[in-house]
DNA sequence: ACGTTGTCCGACAACGTTGTCAAAGGAGCG
DNA sequence: CGCTCCTTTGACAACGTTGTCGGACAACGT
């Protein structure tokens, strides 16, 4: 009935009494109207934001969650989060997926799919990893320069066998990061030695793996730091560290939680998921508020904490 | 066109050059079928679960969220997470918001508000703590028992002075671990010593700083060992520890990742919130499934984990 | 008495989809 | 040729909501 469309949309022209009535009638009944309806017939969309992630237990990615579904919250959105699991046909699907239901916009960690396909008919802002084949608007950090002063930093130290730990290279962050590596070592003047260079490492298990590996070389081959390329990495890493005899420097891409808290604490070249998905929920509201302006890419600088574990002498 | 929505639905009695030139015109005008629609004709709705939780950025409900959605994902459901940040208000109105969508279930870490009134249009699961004045699902740990066996295991190493450290009582877990705290000691016979009870600890920097507190009462008043009651208090009592002059006994409630890789190594009580979230999805899908007993309250097991820290002499 | 104004409320259509049903056309049979 | 049967297709209504519009009724001034 029209009238209790109009008390619940508090518009005006209600007798008061008449309200009062519908008001007790919806408790009675435990009404609840019926949002999807209400944006079908308004036209306009459902007030949902998609974010498609790899995995929200990764706290590099709970952190963006939280900061989309925060701000979205402010303007009223709810976020429908899905995760894509490294799978470029899971991210098709589910990206097909929030469209069909009405997602106003999407923001999406690409996983590597081809996104000539995608339709423009709703804003989408890539982060972490810029979209293939098309333009659109992308929030990245710094990757080669992350890496890149990390390396510095453990050859300012007097490292000249660096490891380096990192997911595979076709990853756009994990090859970024190589470069920045690379690139540290080549204006150092030090050979870069593919034994050290591992890379394919997943998660936190097969760093761990590869890190053990390197250590069983014998001491003139066998690396005197290591440069991890993710909070995985670097977890990994610390693993294989543990009780080990010989002791490494190591410096971590990616802030994580307890960082400063092991012994020694852990340098870290910091990475501000919040910062990304703050900027890209930013970029996500001006382009729903009608910004027409061109496609963007939007860099979060990153920034080398100092703790210990980077600074250890060869 | 009713031809269309044949093609889409992949029902029958659909000419084939017919269907071919349909699904060109749907990835000519990018198309995509209207779910919303969809589900407001079909009447049964949008296969999707809402999760209310506190905070997904902390890794306890990042666990949750991602089991949850890994498990409704392959039953075709999407997950629509929302934070009530601990606020019951808050919690009231996000539930309204999801279940005027339409959400088919609600998984609810209820932040503390009554219960009574939520309605029973579609199942609810609660997690990690009961409803208030309603009978509904609901899924456990073994909180008093988490504790009690922390407690005791600390007491078997000779501690007689075991400081606490939780949020505030009012939270269901905080008090029923207190309870299990408390009837550990009680057991064994200690007076239980107000001055090192300290809840209220929301987060990790307060637990730090009641911890840090705790250290400066002279020799004969400080605690030898500290029992967190969950992963943010002992996070937070990590960091008071970390380089203090004192070393004190310390075992943590929940796992957290690096638990192992610190040293020493921390000895927890461990949850599986992952498991939680599995019971609780199961229910879920069991209640949709048609399931009509009558509510249960599940609980799943918790596990000491020895690894260093709760075995150090006082 | 009349017309005018304003308030309050419901009838109706439409959003995009799909279940139902019937119409159109072709094939097969006597 | 007339009949049935089957395949393919579209017209129509309905899901729950809301924008538009008009009707009912009261209050007012003349």
């Amino acid at each position: 009935m029209k009238t209790v469309s109009r008390v619940l949309n508090r518009e005006t022209g209600v007798a008061e009494d008449t309200a009062e009535r519908v008001l007790a009638a919806i408790s009675a009944l435990d009404f609840h109207r019926n949002d999807l309806a209400s944006s079908l017939r308004r036209g306009h969309s459902s007030a949902t934001l998609g974010l498609l992630i790899e995995d929200i237990s990764n706290p590099f990615y709970s952190a963006i969650a939280q900061t989309v579904e925060s701000l979205g919250h402010e303007r009223g959105y709810v976020l429908i989060t899905a995760s894509c699991e490294e799978d470029p046909e899971r991210e098709r699907e589910l990206t097909d997926l929030l469209l069909r239901r009405r997602a106003d916009a999407l923001l999406v960690v690409p996983a590597g799919a081809d996104h000539r396909s995608v339709s423009g008919v709703v804003p989408m802002v890539f982060l972490d990893r810029p979209p293939v084949g098309v333009e659109a608007d992308t929030v990245l950090f710094d990757n080669a320069d992350c890496a890149q002063r990390g390396a510095e930093h453990l050859i300012a130290h007097g490292h000249r066998r660096i490891a380096w730990l990192s997911d595979r290279e076709s990853l756009y962050t994990a090859a970024e990061r190589l470069t920045g590596y690379r690139r540290a070592l080549r204006t150092a003047g030090i050979p870069s030695d593919p034994a050290v260079v591992r890379t394919g490492l997943h998660d936190a298990g097969q760093s761990e793996t590869a890190l053990r590996d390197l250590l069983e070389l014998p001491k003139d081959r066998r690396p005197t730091a290591v440069l991890a390329a993710n909070n995985r990495n670097t977890v990994g890493a610390l693993r294989a560290l543990r009780g080990h005899r010989h002791e490494l420097a190591l410096v971590g891409i990616d802030e994580f939680e307890l960082a400063d808290v092991l012994t020694p604490a852990v340098t870290v070249v910091r990475t501000y998921p919040e910062r990304l998905a703050a900027v890209a929920t930013e970029r996500v509201f001006a382009r729903l508020d009608g910004d027409q302006s061109p496609p963007e890419r939007l860099i979060v600088p990153s920034e080398l904490v100092v703790r210990g574990s980077g600074e250890i002498a060869p």
